[in-house]
DNA sequence: ACATTAGTTTAGTTTAAACTAAAGTAATGT
DNA sequence: ACATTACTTTAGTTTAAACTAAACTAATGT
């Protein structure tokens, strides 16, 4: 379902935003892709395509033994409003208040207590 | 010198996110910081405030006993700028046919072959 | 002076990410 | 049929993140 962390997460990894950056404007298949990159194995990107496909960053289409990778540009989307969202002020600490307000009065979060 | 990195990996946490919204509108004491999570310790807290201080995502302020936290939100400019730039097409994958061009003429990454 | 408060730091554990080397798979070429 | 190509997957290693419990520090209260 895309969470922030989701994209967030896969963002966060260089390699994984070279990728993206890649297929950006036009598919490319695995190997070409490996060919950006030559300081890692076929292996690991490989892996990190499939992290991305996993989250939804990009797609795949097999044909003959190739397979084209693309990005999902939609998957941003739902970063780009949460930046907003975090810009628009006010929205994003609304909940602050009632929240400290619940825990200052619930429960304690109790420590143990060092044997007497 | 906040790149890109620093800033998504900063924010790929549930946790920092948490912190940061909090202090997002207002300066809070860590220990207020901590009350709105009771599911974590105060030491969990603390070294994830020192990550997003270190990270120059927030700045902190001692008063007395006290030491008051809030949200440089300048840092997270880079990021927008950023997503601009992706959204921005074109932009974003210009290098990429110079650099594919380049590693295609290069030495091939060797692989170690097998031992005959 | 001693206890308490507010916070940080350390030591140690658990979990996960990124990678390599090598093996596996599936389609194509000869 | 066998080798090659284009990938994926597995097994294992290294490194780092997030956390807990407990020790530590520094300011305040009595």
């Amino acid at each position: 379902m895309l969470s922030e962390t989701t994209v967030l997460a896969a963002l966060a990894s260089p390699r994984r935003r070279e990728i993206l950056r890649l297929v950006w404007n036009q598919e490319l298949s695995a190997g070409t892709i490996h060919q950006a990159m030559p300081d890692v194995t076929f292996g690991a990107v490989s892996s990190q395509l499939r992290s991305l496909l996993e989250d939804g960053l990009i797609e795949a289409r097999a044909e003959s033994r190739h397979r084209f990778y693309r990005a999902r540009r939609e998957a941003l989307g739902s970063l780009a409003e949460m930046l907003e969202r975090m810009w628009d002020d006010k929205l994003w600490s609304l909940k602050l208040e009632a929240e400290l307000e619940e825990t200052r009065r619930g429960p304690r979060p109790r420590r143990r207590r060092r044997k007497t």
